[in-house]
RNA sequence: CGCGGGAUGGAGCAGUUCGGUAGCUCGUCGGGCUCAUAACCCGAAGGUCGUAGGUUCAAAUCCUACUCCCGCAACCA
């Protein structure tokens, strides 16, 4: 049988600078989705990239005396660096100057052009000349410009509009008869009571104020609005083309996710359904809004001070740490929160003690009373029951979780058999086991029990932690990756190696705070 | 009155649909154990569930008013 695509999608990261924490949290989020879905037999495509065009872009490139080109490209390479880092597993890195991209937008917006759904028209706004800006009327301080204080002046503009109007029926109609287009739910009350139900205004999908971007082919003082241009990037880097697309784009069209923050929003779901439908192409099937990072509380942000990059994180406490806690920490729907000593105390109770300490101890114990060999001889006992069928209903329980994107309660299901495996080991007291007579087969099996449970859990660690589930799998020295409890295997050849090293809270912070004082 | 979400022990959350002993993870304190990374296991303290009223035998849960926080919006991505 065949197996089911899978094509999930992060944002393409806007290439103004490099990304914070706050910005990587979402590559990692879609990481361990698509790690996830490959383990449940997915045939994933899994796409993320850059978005590279716009006026921001062309000022810092002239602030810092390169070309727009020559700035992308090295922020282009400094975010796909720090995807690596976080250890994710994307299958296309791409690139809104990438010259096929550039050429199919400019295909599809002649499409839309020759479709009637793009119109040339007039933008009209309070402009100041000195600034060359336009202004909203809520803008303007005491009447005048933000920028210099001097007055503005009403002004028209030739531009290029798509005529949303044209499918806010059918949007509405859309949302109710697919209640999984956007979670979470509140997203779509924001996007119906704010938009949707005002009425929709005509888009301006052309600009004339800045050239960095991609040229309107059939009137070249116009440049495509950067929205236009960054939303088509899921499909045209897999093939799509209004003159005919390739099979790799028949096979994954629609996407079952795109994956974004939820500032943007609104451009997922009206703008981008509403351009698909022009080229006469499916929606994707879910948008998920995830969540934002804080620190201290605090949005980040490099103007804030406070900005925290994943890459100092990795350096500071390794990368699946930094991946547990974003992934572990922020909820489903509300913002999550991060400073470096609740990451520590994460680290610490559930990676280091409940994890690492597990593992650690129970290899240590077989290798002690077995010398390392390890097979079940079956002496159950009824102690036994509970921790066994916990490890069974794992895989429906993570998947429950999964399915709902919970991916924070999918990680605890795991932690709660394991926070049962240590109590298992109190109760079973191996180390009495050892002393008595006649006890050594009981002994066994309850050590098999416990290297079956690690084993499982560390498979379902896998999505997540993929470097410690190697690593945990490599210490029991197995490659078996069944999700269940067997009764079968012999473990041997075991070497208990920290996992996960506790931290001394109060050094760490310390050193932490030199780093800082460098900066 | 622009729309919407929220306020639960020191921290983060669950419980509110269908009212009836306030639960989880972590932190703190005490005890136990010794296989293990000062770890693990057990126990305790700590909450008048934002405020004020109301309905009810009974309200975190229903109703009313208010306070505070947050998201979205006022065409920046």
């Amino acid at each position: 049988m065949e197996k089911k695509k899978y094509y999930i999608s992060t944002a393409i990261a806007y290439t103004s600078g490099k990304p914070h924490i706050g910005n990587t949290y979402e590559i990692v989020l879609a990481d361990a989705i698509a790690r996830y879905k490959r383990q449940k037999g997915f045939d994933v495509y899994f796409q993320t990239g850059t978005d590279e065009h716009g006026e921001k872009i062309e000022l810092k490139a002239k602030e810092k005396g390169v070309s727009p080109q020559e700035f992308v490209d090295e922020v282009a390479g400094e975010i796909k660096r720090i995807w690596d880092v976080m250890n994710t597993s994307y299958d296309r890195f791409v690139r809104t100057t990438d010259k096929n991209h550039e050429r199919v937008v400019q295909k599809i917006f002649k499409k839309m052009y020759d479709k009637g759904d793009i119109y040339k028209g007039e933008y009209e706004g309070l402009y100041c000349t000195p600034c060359e800006s336009f202004w909203t009327e809520s803008q303007l301080v005491d009447g005048k410009c933000p920028d210099c204080g001097r007055e503005v002046e009403n002004k028209k503009e030739e531009a290029y509009f798509f005529k949303l109007s044209n499918y806010q029926d059918r949007l509405v109609e859309y949302y109710n008869s697919h209640p999984d287009f956007i979670k979470p739910d509140s997203r779509k009350n924001e996007m119906i009571n704010n938009f949707i139900k005002p009425g929709l205004q005509d888009l301006c999908v052309s600009r004339t104020s800045f050239s960095w971007g991609v040229p309107v082919d059939f009137d070249k003082k116009h440049v495509v609005y950067v929205w236009l241009d960054a939303l088509t990037n899921y499909i045209t880097n897999i093939g799509y083309d209004p003159d005919g697309s390739s099979d790799e784009f028949k096979k994954l069209w629609p996407a079952d996710l795109h994956l974004i923050g939820k500032d943007i929003i609104r451009f997922h779901t009206i703008y981008w359904p509403c351009f698909l439908w022009s080229l006469g192409l499916e929606l994707p099937k879910k948008i998920f809004g995830h969540p934002w990072l804080l620190t201290n509380n605090d949005k980040i942000g490099k103007s804030r001070g406070n900005a925290i990059y994943a890459d100092d994180l990795v350096d500071l406490f390794g990368v699946d740490a930094v991946r547990y806690y974003v992934l572990h920490e922020i909820p489903y729907a509300n913002d999550g929160n991060l400073t470096y000593e609740l990451l520590i105390e994460r680290t610490n109770t559930d990676l280091a003690n409940t994890l690492g300490n597990l593992v650690n101890r129970t290899i240590s114990m077989a290798n002690k009373y077995f010398d390392g060999i390890v097979s079940n001889k079956n002496v159950k006992e009824e102690v036994d029951d509970e921790l066994i069928s916990m490890v069974n209903v794992l895989d429906t329980k993570v998947e429950e979780k999964m399915d709902k994107l919970e991916i924070g309660f999918a990680l605890d299901e795991i932690f709660e058999v394991l926070r049962r495996s240590n109590k298992y080991i109190d109760e079973t007291t191996p180390w009495q086991l050892a002393k008595e007579d006649g006890k050594k087969d009981r002994l066994e099996t309850v050590l098999y029990n416990l290297l079956e449970v690690i084993r499982v859990c560390a498979v379902a660690l896998k999505p997540f932690l993929t470097n410690t589930s190697e690593n945990i799998l490599k210490q029991l020295n197995t490659t078996n990756e069944d999700y269940q409890f067997l009764d079968c295997l012999t473990y041997e050849n075991m070497k208990p190696e920290v996992l996960f090293a506790r931290i001394d809270k109060e050094k760490k912070l310390k050193e932490i705070g030199e780093v800082n004082n460098l900066n």
